[in-house]
DNA sequence: CTGAAAGCGCTTACAG
DNA sequence: CTGAAAGCGCTTACAG
């Protein structure tokens, strides 16, 4: 049983032939035994594993996409990577797929339909098994990439009536609603939405707190503070401290993600503005740190890490050809009510 | 000028022949053409690239890979996607390659050496033309993957004098060693250093820490407080909360993260210790909020998008075959001091 | 259950 | 400056 290669590679590399020569098998049956193809052997199944072990065999991908025109590759498209909402999904989705022999190729999209475009096109050049992607809001061209490639998609953190996507998520516009009714119910009344980057969702759950505060004869579109800026704790200061200071009456602020609440809450503590007595603060996802604000933050909480799970293994029955019923899940949210509400 | 493939192909791909056949050259010239070889014709160059263009084609990245022995890819290895600091990493090495023509793989070794181990084995198996990690803390074996797959490595946070490794980063130990400084020298003496998941550069900035305080005479081992759990807002306020229980007389903490440190101020902020007249507190990286808490966090400003930037750069040169001088570039690091000391 | 042939889509020498 | 041949390391039909 000779472990020297058949014949000298210019690489050094281990490749299938030496594994089947060390075994004493046909290169064919190596694969299929390493593949774990049902119709070899079993003592040739051991003899294969153990001599690949011994020589330290690791398939070529390359080789291995370019024979069978497919890859144990996933592709997930995140819009960032600075959001821990994102890395959250992104974990829970590497702790289902990795096991099972699948790599994450991460892309991020920093919101960018252009840059989704261009990133789609050059992954979908690595013929990956399958694919997630944020949300639903693409542009054509990109949707068509999609579609053309046939590659099994699904769509995260939204949910659709369209029964011909597949996707995870849960109902932006009635979190935002019901965070919305929560601050009503502890009567206040002139409540404002204090939002950045503008994405698809944060338009949602503005969606959501419009329909409140408009059935209530609450709505006051002065009280939208919207900014294309990128989310963070500094905006969300500055959003509090002029919107405060041109409405002075406003008596709560629904942050659309907590960063900017954060930022929000220590603003206040800053100007000396009493929270929650003179004024609530809410805000959204339940990142790290928002249990560990003063006061504690009242936010909602999206289970993040469900839905990479679920659209995970949803995922994984798409890729095995196993139609998914129903292709849109709810994962639903949860009222998170600390102290500055 | 016909546009239709030579022969049908399984796969709907438009490949080399495909741009070939529509340019009127051979499939070798289109390679070279496409991949800017300077052996080729101006005036086929354009014709090739318009017939890519108009086929929509894109290089099959497999193939590619399997043909040359090597990728376009660029593996990159962080123990965490939770900390900014390594996504900052990630987008500055990100934007110095992708616009060549890398893509960059990202693995996490949740700075755990067998998942470290495992993730660069598969990854090496992709031939990725480069390789980016955290670090110098690896399993031997780790080494040996390394230095035996010959990809250009260059290795990031730190400084090394060893001429033969490549790497990008700064003295921990003296940025450790400064802010310690800082604090003796506005007068505290029972300063603790509280931290957590105690990976080695969080050991080299306790070994800062201690340098100073054993010169100074104050140090305390009683006032080292390390836990090997993950660093986060809620640990840092335990952290606070039982250590300053334990130790009352203590007048300064050095957290050796900013989020344990925004914990730490927010738990004293609740608690009612005075920051910074009553403790002083000081973190490290300046992460994202660090300039909103109230007071405002004084820490050290680590240069993560110089780091990943220069790393980067330096893995371009050492891809070119080109070799890099020096070897170890030291990137430095800024106290900033605001107001918690 | 096992294997010989052909081919995936490129690029690398080697010629001219 | 351009091209015909060979091959990268696998897997997919197709036979037996």
């Amino acid at each position: 049983m000779s472990t020297s290669p058949r014949k000298s590679r210019s690489s050094g590399r281990v490749t299938l032939d030496d594994v089947a020569l060390s075994a004493g098998v046909s290169r064919i049956t190596a694969s299929r035994a390493l593949r774990g193809e049902r119709s070899v052997g079993a003592d040739l199944v051991t003899r294969v594993t153990l001599a690949a072990n011994a020589l330290g065999y690791v398939p070529d991908p390359a080789a291995r996409a370019l024979a069978s025109a497919r890859s144990h590759t996933v592709v997930v498209l995140v819009p960032l990577l600075s959001n821990n909402l994102f890395v959250d999904l992104l974990e829970a989705v590497h702790r289902v797929l990795h096991p099972l022999g699948y790599q994450i190729l991460i892309g991020v999209t920093h919101y960018q339909p252009h840059e989704e475009e261009e990133l789609l096109a050059s992954y979908l050049a690595h013929r990956p098994a399958g694919l997630l992607v944020t949300g639903f809001d693409r542009t054509p061209r990109c949707q068509a990439l999609i579609v053309q490639s046939g590659v099994p998609c699904v769509h995260l953190m939204e949910t659709s009536r369209d029964p011909s996507v597949h996707c995870v998520g849960f109902s932006q516009a009635d979190a935002g609603r019901a965070m919305t009714q929560h601050l009503l119910g502890t009567g206040r009344r002139r409540i404002a939405f204090a939002a950045a980057q503008l994405d698809p969702r944060v338009m949602q759950r503005l969606e959501g707190y419009r329909r409140s505060l408009k059935e209530s004869g609450c709505h006051d579109a002065a009280l939208e503070w919207l900014s294309p800026e990128p989310s963070s704790m500094a905006l969300g200061a500055q959003l509090l401290e002029s919107g405060m200071a041109a409405h002075p009456d406003v008596d709560a602020i629904f942050f659309c993600n907590d960063d900017l609440a954060q930022g929000g809450l220590l603003a206040a503590l800053r100007l000396g503005i009493q929270v929650p007595q003179r004024l609530a603060i809410a805000g959204f996802n339940d990142l790290a740190g928002s249990d560990q604000m003063w006061p504690p933050l009242t936010t909602v909480r999206t289970p993040r890490v469900e839905i990479g799970e679920s659209a995970a293994a949803m995922l994984l029955q798409l890729m095995r050809g196993e139609s998914v019923e129903p292709s849109s899940v709810d994962v639903g949210w949860q009222l998170v009510l600390r102290q500055s509400t």
